[in-house]
Parts: structure tokens; C-alpha cells; sequence
DNA sequence: GCGGTTCTGTGCAAGAGTGCACGGTAAGCG
DNA sequence: CGCTTACCGTGCACTCTTGCACAGAACCGC
């Protein structure tokens, strides 16, 4: 049963009962309409209508093309504003995808989003592996580092996440305070590994200190500044987590290459649907309140 | 919502998640497989699709779409197979229209037809108006009298059906026997309308007699054989009817313009359908065993 | 009875849709 | 790392569908 426009063609003569009413409908030229049928009957083998002058009659069997292909038309008609609907409606599913280290500060948004528009199911995804935009993974990521989209991607800056260089106060008052970088000899170092973290703090910190002073690695963030808060050494932390914490003592002032510019990156497909626009906005809109350089 | 094959096209991307593989199932060249979506998604005003070098990924849309076509393509499947199955076998209705005059004879044939394939709902109409087979009126049409058929209407001889001039024993003890045309002054008569009857013996009879020996007139067929059993006039009657009644008298010996050819017409459309052969096939072998003509 | 109207049916020309070819990209594999 | 494979995307030439015009047939109302 292939060629669907055939059996619409088809479903409509046989819902008004003549050709010419068809072609109106249809917008298409009568002779159209008599070749489809035509067609369609000859591939079937079997007579939809009874052709008179009058009109066409449908047989037993345009009756019940009729009938299937009725309620056809008011599925498409259906799917059709559903389709255009969520275009412009905010529902289905939302999938966030951002780096590990703000999860945290996600997480209210997206709650307080689900809580302005009910119908939507939100999802937060933070993996070590980069979801891909292109493949629908996911609707909007956050996203950290040097800016190296696929094509496609719509791009724009979120905030600026400062980070800072800290140390437990049982560290300092066990191994001292470093003033400066040229004090860094002998002192014990927290931070990622450079293969699964390219933060430009970590960067700079690889960078200034000997391989063998990196004392504790991990991959997880969150496990990074346990183990500063623990005191097993110097590491970055965010700014704004490291001013909870008045245990935490800043070891050298803030640099501005140590800043994390993330960057708010969706599908250009996705990007112009109103689900989308309306998730950027409110995230935009909490990140006006986020004290991330302290 | 129109076109509807550029939403098969779609179903089959989104079935297979590749415009290279719904191609090929659908018969068509990758081009046009990409211009359909591209223009079902314009239409539509939303992306089905997320494009990417692996094929394509459905959207929400996308698979709303799937669950809606993939519905579609097993009610169209099956509507072709009831309607292509429909060719061959013998159900639905079976809609017979004959003259009234052999209602009778036909009754225990449709009913036997009826027992041979159960699935067949059979009807008979007996009307005074001509049904018209190319409106779909009827499968199968029984007539008398001269061939004025439409074109499209195969016609074939079904059998010939004598009638005779009669009058009832009780006429005959009472005005006498003509024994030819000749002796017709004085005697009574019965006889269809012209207008509603257009029988050869009625003709005949019209034209041999005048018009206020005629004294009794009806449109039915079975009013006006009555009225000759009762007594009322000469008058024609079937002779296979009259044959079981032995109170009638035969007036003038057999004449073979009296005798009316029974057709069967049905339309060419469902002339080849097994379903009117079927019965066009038990019909005629149910009219060898009629004794029309005594 | 006879134009007027409303249908269907068909030859012919124009145009939209299709196939083909080639180019480009991403993923898998040894 | 380079080769192979399997995709997608687009300009161009062509085929096939479509639209148009006209013919024909049936029915309606005056």
C-alpha cells in the first residue's frame, strides 16, 4: 500500500461522492483526482466506485477505505496540532546537561522552572562526557573551557565562575602560608587530572608547580575540595564555595585567568522552539543573582 | 495536513533512523527522501529530525509522528488486504433486484446461495422502478422486455418465460370460450396498465381488444393473476403458474411473441468480482431446473 | 423540448518532483 | 593513523505528474 496521497485523493471522492467536489477540496484539477483513482484502483484490482455522471459511488470497498481512512485524517489533523503546538507550547521534556562543578546551583532553577510551567519533565545530566547537542542528547548544556562547538551550535556566554586558591587553616598551620608562587617549593598541591580537566585553573596550576608536589588527583570535582576542606593540600576551589566555608583560607588573591567563562550552548534546531527560549531565560535570569565572584 | 506521502517518507526515517535506509524501503532515490522531510518540517513550522553524519535522529515530534504513522501503515495494510481479499471472496452484500413476477422462483435460490457461503448477506428487491446498477443500486439485476440497457451493464439470456392467454372455469361456464381473436367481442378482460407494464403479451392484448373490454387494471402482477383465478376476465398468466392451478383454462394455444426473454445484467465493475460470478454460476444452474414454459 | 448546469473523461504542453552524480563528513577498523 | 564504509547534502538534467482546454453525457428547470 504505498502512495498515501492516493488513498487521501480517494478518501475524499468518497466522502463527497464526486470528483470535481474532490479536486476543490484537494486544490488540485479534477483529471488529478480521476488518475489517482485510477491508480489506485488498478494496483488494488479491485473497483472503489461505481463511475456515473452523476458522480462516483463508492462500492463495498470505497466504504471502507472511507471509514480507515476518516479516521486517518483526523489523526494527522490531530498530530499536526500537536506538532505545531509544542512548537509553541512549553512541555515534554527538558534535558540540561553542565559540568559537574555547578550542579548544585542548577538545581533550584530547574526546579523553580518545572515549578512555572507544570507540564514540562526536566532532566539534569552531569556526566565527565560531553553530550552532544546534535544527537538530541540533550537540549541545552552548560558548558566550561575553550569554546569548540560543532556548527549548529548557538553559543552564548553565561557567567563568569571565578576560582581561587585555597588551603584548610590546618594545612597553613601546619606547612605555612605560600605569599606568593615563588614560595610553592615544598608545599603540597590538590588538582585534577590535565587528561580528564581542562579548567584553566588547573592549567596554570600544572603549569607553576613540580608533577611530584600534586599529592592528591581525582576526577571529581566534589572530591577536589573535600580534599582541601581536609587539608591534604592546596587546590582551586570555586570562589563563591570557598566563602561558605570561613575554615578555608585564600592563599593567593584572585587572578583573572583563572576564570571559567561558561557558556550556554543549544542546538540551533532546538534554540528557536518557545520550551527552550523560555529555559534560557529563566536560567539567565537566576544567574543575575548568583554571587560567583564572591 | 495534506500530503500524506511525505509523512510515510517521515515514518520511515523515523522507524529507521536513516534517509539512506527509509530510501531504499520506500523505492526512492536519498534526494528525495531529504526534500520531503525538509518540506513536511517547513509545513510544519518544527524539526522532526536532528540531522547528524549517523542519520537522523527523530525529535519529540518525530516520534509522535512515528507512533501516528506506524498506526496508519497497519490500518492501511489491512484495509488493502480486506479490500484485495475482498475481490476474491464472497461476503458482504449481495443485492438482487428482479421483476416481481418470478419473486417466488428466486427466493429459494438466494436462500440456497445464501446457505452455500455464509458470509453473504442477500437481498432482493422487487420494485416497480428500474434499480440502477451504475449507482451501486444493486449486484445483480434480473428484467424482462426489451434491452434498453446503459452501457457498462454486461448482459446475458437467463431464460425464456412463457405466458399464456387464461381465463378461470367459472369465466368460461359464464360467457363462453373463444377459440380465437376473432370471438374476443363481448368478453371481459384483465390487464396491466401500458404505462406500468411493458410485458409482450400485454402488448399483444392491448392491441387486439379494445379498450372498455378491459375491466379490470392493476400494476401488480400478483393482483392481476388473482383477479383472473377469481373469475374476472381473460387474461395472461405465466404459464408455469398457471400450470399448478387446474381451475384455469388455457384461451388460445402458446404464441412465442407472448413469451418474455429474461435477462441478467449486472455492471462490468462487479461483473468481475468472484462474488456476482458466484452467484451470476448458481443462479443459472438453478434456472436449468425451472419449467417456465410448461 | 431545450438551453443551462454539473458532472466525467482525454490529448497536449508546462512545470514540479525525481534520479543521478559528485562532494563532504563522521565513525569504525586494523 | 590512514583506509574503508556509510551516511548526508546539493546542482543539474530529465521524467512523470499535473494543469488546462475541450468534448461528451446526464440532469434540471423553464
Amino acid at each position: 500500500m504505498d502512495n498515501w496521497d492516493e488513498i487521501r485523493t480517494a478518501f475524499q471522492v468518497a466522502r463527497l461522492g464526486t470528483v470535481s467536489g474532490a479536486a476543490d477540496v484537494l486544490g488540485v484539477h479534477h483529471a488529478t483526482v480521476i488518475r489517482h483513482i485510477d491508480a489506485l484502483e488498478k494496483r488494488l484490482g479491485t473497483k472503489l466506485f461505481q463511475r456515473h455522471a452523476r458522480g462516483y459511488t463508492p462500492t463495498e470497498a470505497g466504504q471502507d477505505l472511507l471509514s480507515v481512512a476518516q479516521a486517518t485524517d483526523d489523526q494527522f489533523i490531530q498530530l499536526a496540532g500537536r506538532i505545531k503546538g509544542r512548537g509553541e507550547s512549553v512541555s515534554g521534556e527538558l534535558i540540561v546537561t553542565s559540568i559537574a562543578g555547578i550542579a548544585d546551583l542548577l538545581t533550584p532553577v530547574m526546579i523553580s522552572f518545572q515549578d512555572k510551567w507544570p507540564e514540562v519533565r526536566v532532566r539534569l545530566l552531569t556526566d565527565m562526557r560531553i553530550f552532544r547537542l546534535d544527537y538530541g542528547e540533550a537540549h541545552v548544556a552548560i558548558r566550561a573551557g575553550v569554546a569548540q562547538e560543532e556548527q549548529d551550535n548557538v553559543v552564548q556566554p553565561l557567567v563568569r565562575l571565578r576560582a581561587g586558591l585555597y588551603a584548610a587553616r590546618s594545612y597553613v598551620d601546619r606547612f605555612g602560608h605560600p605569599r606568593s608562587e615563588a614560595e610553592f617549593e615544598g608545599h603540597r598541591f590538590v588538582s585534577a587530572d590535565l587528561a580528564t580537566n581542562r579548567a584553566p585553573f588547573h592549567r596554570w596550576l600544572r603549569s607553576v608547580v613540580q608533577p611530584e608536589q600534586i599529592v592528591y588527583a581525582a576526577t571529581e570535582p566534589a572530591a577536589l575540595e573535600q580534599a582541601v576542606v581536609d587539608g591534604a593540600g592546596i587546590g582551586f576551589m570555586l570562589a563563591f564555595r570557598a566563602a561558605e566555608n570561613p575554615d578555608l583560607i585564600e592563599i593567593l588573591p584572585p587572578r583573572e585567568d583563572w576564570d571559567s567563562l561558561l557558556r550556554l550552548v543549544t542546538h540551533v534546531d532546538l534554540h528557536r522552539t518557545r520550551k527552550v527560549q523560555a529555559f534560557v531565560a529563566h536560567l539567565k535570569e537566576a544567574a543575575k543573582d548568583w554571587k560567583l565572584c564572591r
